[in-house]
This record gives C-alpha cells, structure tokens and sequence, in this order.
DNA sequence: GTTTGCAATGCAAACGTTTACAATCTAAGC
DNA sequence: GCTTAGATTGTAAACGTTTGCATTGCAAAC
C-alpha cells in the first residue's frame, strides 16, 4: 500500500512503464483500450503520480514561492489570496514564507525557494535592498516583485503608485485645511516609505508649504509602534493636528494613541492611512485611506509570472505596472 | 550557468561526485582538505543543491501542508504565524492552500499535496465530513488537525475546546441577566459550530433556561453574514437582547447590524464574538470574545506533526491536544 | 503477396541526488 | 618490509518519472 508506482500498474497491465506513463498522461500513441484498462487499474491502486520524481526530470515543479514581510498585517493576507487564487486555476502551489520584516530570513527563503526549484518567485520586498536577491536569482528563477519594488530592477513588477498615493492623502489634509501634518511611518531604508514620504513632501512643495522634519516619525509597521509614535508626537508642544500614517495598521494604532490621550479624530487629529484593509471601512473605525487594489494585485502578479514561465527561458519577461491608488474619504477625517 | 550540478563540481575537484555529495553534507569519511576544496568550489560555482533530487532518492520532501478556509479571516494568519515559524525553526517550508471554505477545493488541495509527497498536512478542516480525506491519505501522510477536528478521528489534533467556549459565552451573557440570547453561526456540517452551539445549550440547560430554536440563525463565516442575520433578526417582534456570535468577524457584523438599526451595543444589544483577533481589543471595537491561543495552536501542531515524522514510519504518533478557551470581557458585553 | 506507412508499444537513458558496497590508500603494529 | 585495520574514495544502483528512438503489428496500397 505504500506508495504505488507505474512500474506496479505496468506490471498489473501487461505493458511497459512507458506506455502508463503515455497513458495516464493522455499522450497520442495509446490504444483506446489499453488506456482505459490502464487508467482503470490505477484508480484501483489508489495510484498518485509523484510529482518530485516528474518534477526532476521536466525540471518545474509546478510551485512558487511567495515571500511576504509579515502575514498579519491584512493587507498581505489579500494580496496572497489573489496570489493563491491564480495559482491553483493554473495547477500551481505556492510556498508561503512569512519573513517577519527580518532581512536575514528573507534571505534564507531566497536561498530555500531556490533549491526546491520553485518555478518562481513573488516576493514583497522588506527593503529596497535587493542586491542579494538579484543576484542570486537573476536570470535563473523568474521574478516579480509585488506591492513595492526597487526602481532599477530588471524584474518584472506590480505595484501601486506610492508617490501618488503618499500625495493624495496629504493633499487631502492640506485641502481641509491643515498646515501641519505628521508622517508616521517605518524605518527608512524601506522602498515604500520612500515613496509614499515623497509624495508626502510632494503635496507640501505643490502648496507652497514648509516640510517640518520634526513632524516626522519613523519605526516600523506594526499598530504598537503607531501608538508610540502619536503619543511622542503629543508630547510636542506643538503637535500636528493631522496624521498620515503610512498604513492602516499605523493609522490604527494612531487613533488609539490619540483617544488615550484624551482627544479625539477627527476633531482634535485628523487620520489618514494607506491601504484600505478590511477594517478600516468598519463602521466604528471609518478610516480614511488610500485604497490598493490588493486581491487584483496579487492575481496580476501570478499572471505576470505564469507568462514569464510559458515564455520559457527564452526571452525574459519584463513587466511593469504601476497601478492607481485611490483616496476614500470616511471618517477619521472632514 | 543554468544549474550547476554535483557533477561538475567532482569534475573540477577531480574527484567522483559521491566525494562531493559526501564533502557537502558534511559525512565522515572525506579527508579534510578534500572537503574544503569541495565546498570551495561549490561556493565559486554558486551551487545549490537541487532539493527535487534528494527529495526523490530520501523520501522526504521537508515541506508540508496547510489546509486553511480563509487567510482573510484574521484567525488563521495568526495560526498560520504559528506554524511558519514552527516549520522554518526545523527546516521545512509549507505549501499554503486556502479553500475559500469550498469543499472540492478542499479535496483538491489534498490530492495536490499527496501528489508533492508533502512529509505531513496540517488542516483547519471545512467541516467535520473528512472521510475523504482520511482515507485517501490515513496511514500514508501524517496529518494534523488544527482549530477543529472530527472527534472519531485516528489522528492527531490541536483544538480548543468548542463546547467550553460556547458556554461561557453564554453563561456570560446569562449571568448579565439576559435570558433571551441570540446565536449567529455558520452552516451546521462544520463541527465547530457544532460544538459552540453545543455549548450555548448547554449554558442554558445548566440555567433552567429553554432555548428558543427562532433565536439561532446560521449562515456562513463571513462579516457580511453576522451582517445580514442580525438585520433579520431584529425585525423579529421579540428580538434578543443579547447575542452569541460564532466568530469575531460574525461579531463584527453583529455589531455593524445592530448599530445601523439605530440601536447601540451593549446598551440594546450585547455582543460576544469567539477567537479574539487583534481587532477584537482595538478601542473603538472592544468586543467581549472567547480567546484562542492561536499562534501556540499553530505552533504545537507542527511539534507534532515533526514528531510523527521523526518517528519514521514505526509507531503511529496521535496526539489530541484540547486548549482551554478564555473569556475576555471587554465593552460590547456588561 | 509485397511493400509502405503509421499507430502502438517497448527499451533505455536521463533528471540530480544519496548510499551500499567495493576498492584503494595510509599509517601503525609487528 | 609486510600485514592489517581504518580512513578515504570510487562505482553503480536506486528513487519514479518522461521521452527519444527502436521495434513491432497491422491495414491499406500496390
């Protein structure tokens, strides 16, 4: 019973191992019969292909690697499951490697990803320190980087337009009025607060306005360090009475920070936050943010791969797309 | 430059590739210079090994899989955390498979996962109907359940113990003084509503009290269904004053439900969700819940699911591990 | 009744490892 | 210097598939 071979069903069947594999394969060059017999017989052995020894010699595993920063935050589990939906209507699995925001472990799955010999890889990058990344995989395991991404890079990516996205939240706050706006976001060395920073800055210069670094906070991505962060920024004499904070799991903790402290959102600090994840539009949080189109993202970039692997290795695939953010106002902010 | 194999590492060591197999794994048996020079030149050919290869000759692929309903319900990251780190501590990676709570997706995924020779499966299961599943993989592939599990089952599971959560969800509720309580669960072949629900008669046995089957209203997991079933729930004359829901997004819904309808939580309408996810605690949610430990769930679950692999083939390993449920009591409930 | 052509099948190599066993080398013991 | 044991290395089989090529069989065409 344990593990059944197409040797054993050729034997059962009279033919050889070949003519099983040509038939359960459905290949031209069986004759109706034996394939029916044959297919009949593995069904009664209970037969499952292996798809380790098939995957040795036609060299893909029908299997990519997602690496992600931190599976917690909402807005990857959206991502990842455009990502899985897209896989599985394509026959593919995918490796889920959750890095945690810790660069070393983002290394190491590279490194894993690469001996399983995953058809490919999508990853979100923690930083917009790729160099190890690149050259380890360039040219060998297809690459699409998905939610943020290093400028220069030759792979191919799906990602939303942070720029923009970092302008249209501060300009909405210019427009109600407000002239001084904190920016609550991770350490720097992170592509994507790099951009959404620069369209922060953006926004200000277009206005005519004065970036005061102070009002600048930086840590990492979790709610904890959104709630530190505002309480810090209170302690200021002169505290901005507007926020963006560079996701909504910041912008959350922000809010909680505030209300602590005995003010209130909108009236005393108005909120915005980047990503729309689910709980943000519920009711008691009315959050106002800048929308990714998450689950589309996802699905785009297994698309993007999936292409890149049919294309074989012949050309390479490049694909660059910059998707359109989008302001939705509630009410963390008016 | 395309895939480097142990092969042309021996040809330019001058030695048979079985040396440089031996020399990489670090075997006795290889003169320490040998080895050196071995894994010199492997580091200048940048070679990997192909895991493909091992995998077929041992055996043993050092993945496994996890089975989950929906990676969007902030439950199952959390577990899923749990057992990522768990599976990257001993060197195994995980295929990531989510059903979307839709059974033959759930059967497909595990046919795909026998077919990778994955060395074990954990699984949130849909429903408590897995015959299919134990028979096509019972005795062949090491499986684990998680957050639920058949209660005639032959393997191993780490749950939390449903009936006990149920209960004192509602025995909280009784002893506020409510004596008409709402339950909001999901479709009645899942077995841990079985179980709450269970639980929740149970409560009002223990209190003399008769449940009143108009009061319990079953759809499916999602917010949108606490949603919709609260709404209908509320047009009934006699609407309960207090409600049980299934899981904290139910309970999210609940509450959504309830305060569109111009009534207000606890105040017309008390609230218990069950699972505690972050959200649950945000201030402007507070949500009286049960708590599950979720991330040590995952955890222990791939504790076990390694043992049973370590154990080889010998002994069958069965571990059934009931977590005891807590009572958080925050503001949707006083 | 041959030939021709094509469909059906078998044979064997290949994929990149690991590992049992055989062969060789080295150095110690006599 | 010869034996011998132990360490080092090589040989080849195995893991379970796919697939190019060779072989066979059979029917149609001559």
């Amino acid at each position: 019973m344990i593990d059944v071979t197409i040797k054993d069903i050729a034997k059962k069947a009279n033919v050889s191992y070949a003519t099983v594999s040509r038939a359960l394969n459905n290949k031209k060059g069986v004759r109706g019969e034996t394939g029916r017999k044959i297919r009949e017989i593995a069904g009664e052995l209970n037969y499952r292909p292996n798809a380790i020894a098939r995957g040795l010699v036609k060299k893909q595993t029908h299997s990519f690697g997602l690496i992600i920063p931190d599976i917690t935050n909402p807005f990857f589990p959206e991502v990842a499951r455009g990502i899985e939906d897209g896989a599985r209507e394509a026959g593919y699995s995918i490796f889920l490697c959750n890095t945690n925001w810790e660069k070393n472990r983002e290394i190491h799955y590279i490194n894993l990803l690469a001996e399983k010999r995953v058809d490919g890889i999508i990853i979100a990058p923690i930083s917009n320190k790729v160099e190890f990344l690149e050259k380890t995989l360039n040219s060998k395991i297809p690459v699409v980087y998905v939610s943020n991404a290093p400028h220069d890079t030759q792979n191919s990516y799906v990602v939303i337009d942070n720029i923009r996205g970092g302008f249209l939240a501060t300009r909405h706050l210019i427009e109600l009025g407000y002239n001084s706006i904190g920016f609550i976001g991770a350490s720097n060395d992170s592509l994507t607060i790099d951009e959404r920073l620069k369209g922060y800055k953006l926004a200000f210069k277009k206005y005519g306005m004065e970036v005061d670094e102070s009002n600048i906070k930086l840590g990492d991505f979790k709610r904890e360090t959104g709630y530190n962060l505002i309480k810090r920024m209170i302690e200021m004499s002169n505290y901005p009475r507007a926020v963006f904070a560079e996701n909504d799991l910041l912008a959350l903790g922000v809010i909680q920070g505030v209300k602590e402290s005995g003010l209130s959102v909108p009236g005393d600090v108005a909120v915005v936050g980047f990503d729309d994840i689910p709980f943000a539009s519920f009711p008691e949080v009315q959050l106002t943010t800048i929308c990714q189109p998450k689950y589309e993202m996802g699905k785009k970039a297994v698309e993007i791969i999936l292409e890149t692997i049919e294309e074989g290795s012949g050309k390479w695939v490049c694909r660059k797309i910059i998707l359109e953010p989008e302001l939705i106002i509630r009410k963390s902010s008016h």
